[in-house]
DNA sequence: AACTAATTAGACTACCTAGTCCATTTTAGG
DNA sequence: CCTAAAATGGACTAGGTAGTCTAATTAGTT
């Protein structure tokens, strides 16, 4: 019955991956459709018989960004001590946050923070919140086996996310003139892991 | 000599309050010169007449704001406790840091980092830079008085603020749905100061 | 008062924008 | 192979943009 010749599907992708690169790289204001069609090497009309308006394109773009590229998988991180496995996860944790497109998705969602709540809140909790979540459930772990004295472990959670990041990705963010070399970061990573460690230090 | 009348200061001033202000609440692309010389109640002329470009009249608007809007008087804390110092430091940068101006310019700088690297540096230089590098010479006094043990002060003043900002800051950056109270902000300060004086306690 | 530069409103250029329309071509399912 | 839908390119609307220009007005200095 349904003669339907169905959209195709790669032109789909080949849109959302234009649009996703470009509104990441210049925002939303300075991406035009007519661009976006380009570089995607489309027509305008299937960016719009794909995606109704520019509003409804820019969404599907930084929403699919941050299903795929906000991911930090825990279960990879094996448990021995405190130190190591913290250290282990403050390296990974860093090297996710300062991917380009880590970087590129946050400053967008930063700033359309205003004007679209709706796509910051999706980042937020796509991002910091479900990271912190299993950073939490990891501190409970190692607090039962009474290897950290945590009271409050979704604070030291997101004390200890804040740590790691802290200066290095600061710079980043800011594109300043100079930027940590990997073996300062290293070093500051290595320093925050200790004072977290020490901060939550059992008592003795 | 100079039968010049000179340009109406006042104006200059207007049209700078009116840039800052729309520059940093819609950004860049989204705010039009025509929109600048309305809000500032001056002819478009005037205004580039002043300043000769959308260009030059926006570096002028963020300059201005790097200077007189992240500010942090350390002479005014008083040195008492490492404790009840850190805590009111605390206290007064994260207000500081969460005030409307504060949070506008650091988006649009965060956000233009790529097309306008002077601004964000000067942004960084004026903020981060210049807090971090007050805050080190503060730790530097406890250490010496042998109240902290701090090996790297630069690193520790680093690790403080961004421990203080953590959590709440980012919930306020993106706008989320559920912000903090005030009483759970005190509580998430107030315990980051504490993990910060035990891990930085000195050995004895 | 006279001179001169600042300021004004508004027209104007040249260009970019989102989104629509349409005639034509391509393509995939039946 | 046929047909219906997808895709194309280009014209088109209606509107916004940065920046220039002009002629008239205002106001400070001498």
């Amino acid at each position: 019955m349904t003669k339907n010749r169905s959209k195709n599907e790669t032109k789909r992708k080949q849109i959302l991956a234009s649009a996703t690169h470009l509104f990441t790289e210049q925002g939303y204001a300075s991406t035009s459709m007519a661009l976006i069609a380009k570089h995607a090497d489309v027509s305008k009309q299937t960016v719009y018989s794909h995606f109704g308006s520019k509003e409804e394109l820019f969404s599907a773009a930084i929403e699919q960004k941050c299903d795929s590229s906000i991911l930090l998988d825990f279960a990879q991180v094996t448990l021995t001590d405190p130190h190591a496995t913290l250290l282990a996860i403050a390296k990974r944790f860093f090297a996710m946050i300062t991917s380009k497109e880590a970087l590129a998705v946050h400053k967008i969602c930063a700033f359309e923070a205003k004007s679209y709540p709706q796509l910051s809140e999706l980042f937020y909790q796509a991002g910091p919140e479900r990271l912190t979540a299993e950073m939490a459930k990891l501190l409970v772990e190692f607090n039962d086996k009474g290897l950290l004295s945590i009271e409050n472990p979704h604070f030291a959670a997101t004390q200890f996310l804040h740590l790691v990041k802290g200066e290095a990705w600061m710079r980043i963010e800011f594109n300043t003139q100079y930027q940590l070399s990997e073996q300062q970061i290293d070093q500051y990573i290595s320093s925050s892991v200790d004072l977290f460690l020490r901060g939550y230090a059992p008592i003795n």
